[in-house]
DNA sequence: CTTAGACCTGTATAC
DNA sequence: ATAAGCAGGTCTAAA
């Protein structure tokens, strides 16, 4: 395992925001590391000052870290955008310096995680994923006192058992994943990633169509598995933060399939291409102050 | 088109 | 002990 420099300017990144804030699931922080599994490749990552050392099992430290973190896209002209388009987004900005909207390596990998979600929190979502990487994923490396596995395949999951899932916690989900497993297995291959191809919505409705997988889920994938920047993943947290701060007109409503797609249309006039960057300081802002409160 | 209830389970707040 | 304008929802049934 070698490893490599990268110089990331102040400011750029900050990494333990990004990758505890429910954008990805699988990054620990051990001995002052952070260390982050990313489908089938542990990537270590020492963000100290302005030379960071990066380290990789399966992969190039520093394309790896690239991708996952969106470094081709340089952070301050993205919230000069959000800033222009919305004045309330500064204080969202202003509050987290160095908020990156974080990309999957893997679709699949993604989508499974997001169905793990749904009526769940952050604690009991990354233990369930670890538990199921244990038991279904190939190990890839030991580091820091542990064993790192990859996220199983989708054969690997179709083959499961209800009854193991539910007995590492999934609850519902368990069947869900399963179905999902399958249903993946009766398409064309590659017929996920290229939902990559296809205009927000029809990939949207086509997501749609796996067992469990609603408009939150699928927006979740859209943004984070595929690329899509126009998607606005509505959970309990944009909700509220959306009528607190944000359309005041929605105060007193519910979230429907009406009401969702008006966010969204909202974004996308607000937004247009920005419209996931936005969206992901509105979410990150709304969920640190809810843990603050909790506190 | 809208709303209620069910669905697994861990955690935190209120009696 | 016990419920929850719970917790990064989704699905079905019923008005």
């Amino acid at each position: 395992m070698k490893t490599v420099r990268l110089s990331v300017p102040a400011g750029e990144v900050n990494l333990p925001l990004c990758v505890r804030t429910g954008q990805v699931f699988r990054w620990y922080e051990i001995q002052g590391l952070w260390a982050g599994m990313a489908n089938d490749a542990l990537l270590i990552v020492n963000p100290e000052g302005n030379r960071w050392s990066l380290s990789a099992v399966g992969g190039e430290p520093i394309p790896l870290f690239t991708h996952l973190f969106r470094m081709e896209v340089d952070l301050k002209s993205v919230q000069v955008q959000l800033i222009r388009r919305d004045s309330r987004w500064e204080q969202w900005v202003r509050a987290l310096p160095g908020l990156r909207l974080m990309r999957w390596t893997s679709a699949t990998e993604c989508l499974f995680s997001f169905l793990c979600t749904p009526a769940n929190n952050l604690p009991r979502i990354t233990g369930m994923i670890e538990r199921l990487c244990e038991r279904y994923g190939t190990p890839i490396a030991e580091w820091g006192g542990r064993q790192w596995h990859a996220f199983p395949t989708v054969e690997r999951l179709a083959q499961a058992e209800e009854a193991d899932l539910r007995a590492l916690g999934f609850g519902y989900r368990a069947r869900t994943l399963i179905e999902v497993a399958r249903a993946l297995q009766a398409r064309e291959p590659n017929w996920l990633e290229s939902l990559a191809e296809l205009p927000y919505w029809d990939a949207k409705q086509a997501l749609m169509t796996l067992p469990g997988v609603g408009a939150k889920v699928a927006d979740c994938v859209l943004l984070f598995g595929l690329n899509h920047n126009l998607a606005v993943p509505v959970d309990t947290h944009m909700w509220q933060a959306m009528q607190k701060w944000v359309l005041p007109e929605l105060r007193g409503k519910s979230l429907t399939e009406r009401t969702y797609r008006q966010i969204v249309d909202w974004f996308h006039e607000r937004f247009g291409e920005w419209t996931g960057w936005a969206h992901q300081y509105l979410f990150t802002a709304h969920l640190l102050e809810s843990q603050r409160k909790g506190e």
